[in-house]
DNA sequence: CCCAAAATGTTCTAACCGGTACAATTCGTC
DNA sequence: GACGAATTGTACCGGTTAGAACATTTTGGG
């Protein structure tokens, strides 16, 4: 071994919040591949610039890595949300943007979405103990809420409106409409996930939400 | 139960069928609720009468029961799907019929949901190797094409309708409501999945298919 | 009654996999 | 520049798990 300058090295470089971000990032993409019990720490550590030592020394185990990747999946998506501005708009066209918004949005992040699934398969427990993931839910819901308060106030959207079931509502088809793809395509072929027909579901998407939360009498 | 002449023998009863059976049940419960890679063979066979030698001896690999098991989720849920007899119905009452019935019977099959959502974060690599599961489908929207044919002949629903569009609404709803209720409920509460609130989302999922498939000039 | 094929019991294993022990290096700081 | 704490490298281990080997019993047919 040569006298060491700078480039070659008996050592390294310490760089912790580098190592834990590179880490988190690989981890969120194999979970989201293969589930939790289908992951391999090891692969995950192969996939990573540094070691499994460090997964462990940063994470402690397996169950806390995957529960901070789940954390950042949400900590992602929300982040994506934030960048839409509804608060200038008439409440009939903010609710249509954030629907539209909101199905868009889901189908460009399909890790999040499998996470969510991976999740629900293992019925929310590790979701539950994290208060981030919650808050960052309810800020969304809020918004929501703005806007079904705004649309009550000027009489165009019907009273008793439940902010929480409109969001059911809008989730159900822009997260089945990615989560399910695989087997409903297996099934019926393709062409309802083609760039014409997305628009077309999208388009009945948003008016089923609107003619849900119209005043009965208003038509227009 | 078969004939025991003797209840201490040396031997054991052979039964295959039951066998089959016993083990195809167990495995879809364990899959349903571990996934693939989280469910243990062990344990399918300890839950079993019989032994994990027998699993092996029937289904060839871990693989090969997941796959059965799938199917014998498909072929369960068609067959409950098949009590529905709606041929002597008008067409919008049949439409109302069939998606408040898809809501209820995913809502009491857990199971098959699961199944589906697994296939799903596993791209459905296994269904698509079942021809058993898309004849079973295929025939289901065929039922629905009968309707809006119906519909469409009567002039009550609108013109260039897709069955397999409005299935996709059908379902997006009913499996989502029982796909994503951990999260959904870890976030937002648990009301609305209890009853009345279940039975207010399945009337406002009727209404929106009915208004989707309504003549645009036709209100009645 | 006998025999081959099907069905079942019992035991074992090789690979895998999450996690750890131990050692070495780097870095802030006094 | 030394020292303790933080960070990283390397090698390893013990339990788990899918599956196989080998032995035995049952069953149906001639």
């Amino acid at each position: 071994m040569a006298t060491t300058t700078n480039s070659e090295r008996r050592g390294w470089t310490q760089n912790p919040d580098a190592v834990k971000r590179d880490i988190l990032t690989v981890a969120l993409s194999e979970f989201a591949a293969n589930g939790l019990s289908g992951t391999r720490v090891d692969t995950i550590a192969s996939r990573t610039r540094t070691s499994k030592r460090m997964i462990y020394y940063y994470f402690g185990d397996k169950l806390g890595l995957y529960t901070r990747a789940l954390e950042a999946a949400y900590l992602k998506v929300r982040e994506g949300e934030a960048s839409l501005d509804l608060d200038h708009l008439q409440p009939k066209e903010a609710l249509a943007r954030l629907v539209a918004f909101t199905f868009d949005h889901h189908r460009k992040n399909p890790d999040f979405i499998r996470m969510v699934m991976i999740e629900n398969i293992h019925n929310a427990e590790h979701l539950a103990a994290s208060q981030v993931i919650r808050d960052l839910n309810v800020a969304a819901i809020e918004k929501l809420a703005r806007i079904c308060q705004g649309g009550q106030d000027q009489g165009v959207f019907r009273e008793g409106l439940d902010p929480v079931a409109i969001h059911w509502q809008i989730s159900a088809a822009s997260f089945f409409n990615v989560s399910n793809r695989p087997t409903f395509s297996s099934i019926f072929g393709n062409e309802l996930f083609e760039e014409e027909a997305q628009r077309r579901i999208r388009q009945q998407t948003v008016d089923s939400i609107l003619a849900m939360v119209a005043k009965p009498e208003a038509t227009g």
